[in-house]
DNA sequence: AGTTTTAGTTTATATTTTAAACCGCTTTAT
DNA sequence: ATAAAGCGGTTTAAAATATAAACTAAAACT
């Protein structure tokens, strides 16, 4: 049984990474919409996803408001990948 | 996204689930070998899992010597499917 | 008899997750 | 112009989880 990568082992991280795997790109209130998370909770894990190297984000503006805007990193991606597999082990898929 | 049931969404209880949706039962020793858990984590997890009514544990002996048995319930079954379903919502299976 | 091994449990610590409080800026209402 | 309310987050602190270390009890070996 193969470990599954903790960083990704963790319900809001895999579903943020899980939305941008399908996008190119997606900003904090959407992601935070469709994650149904708090802020507090997506901010934090954005952080680690970034830290980790599997995201970038991006802090912009849109006229006077900020956006913050991410992006699945090539590593991310990989990373991504080998925890599905890693997941079908279990799963008896 | 459906939420995924944090009984399972554990490495270890998720292994162990695993291995149990594939066989009848199987005894303490062998889950510990198969999943490379130390057994105090192991002993804890086992207790989740039975606490959520997931499993059942079995001590008994064979002959002189204590054996603990564990089994998936028609519960555990069930959350075990149900978890794969929410899953595959996030993993674009 | 004494030591080591096996089969676990309990306790303590480290890590993670989550929510609550907060901050700076903008917009709206007074 | 000033106060109050909202937006877009971040920081903090509390709760939950995971893990390892220490311990217990019985069996097996020397």
């Amino acid at each position: 049984m193969k470990e599954l990568d903790p960083i990704l082992h963790s319900q809001l991280r895999l579903a943020v990474m899980s939305i941008l795997m399908n996008v190119e790109e997606a900003d904090f209130v959407y992601l935070k919409e469709q994650t149904e998370s708090t802020a507090g909770n997506l901010s934090v894990q954005l952080d680690k996803l970034s830290t980790a190297g599997y995201i970038t984000v991006t802090k912009g503006f849109v006229g006077k408001k900020t956006r913050t805007t991410c992006q699945v990193t090539e590593q991310g991606r990989k990373a991504f990948e080998q925890y599905v597999e890693a997941l079908k082990g279990y799963l008896n898929l």
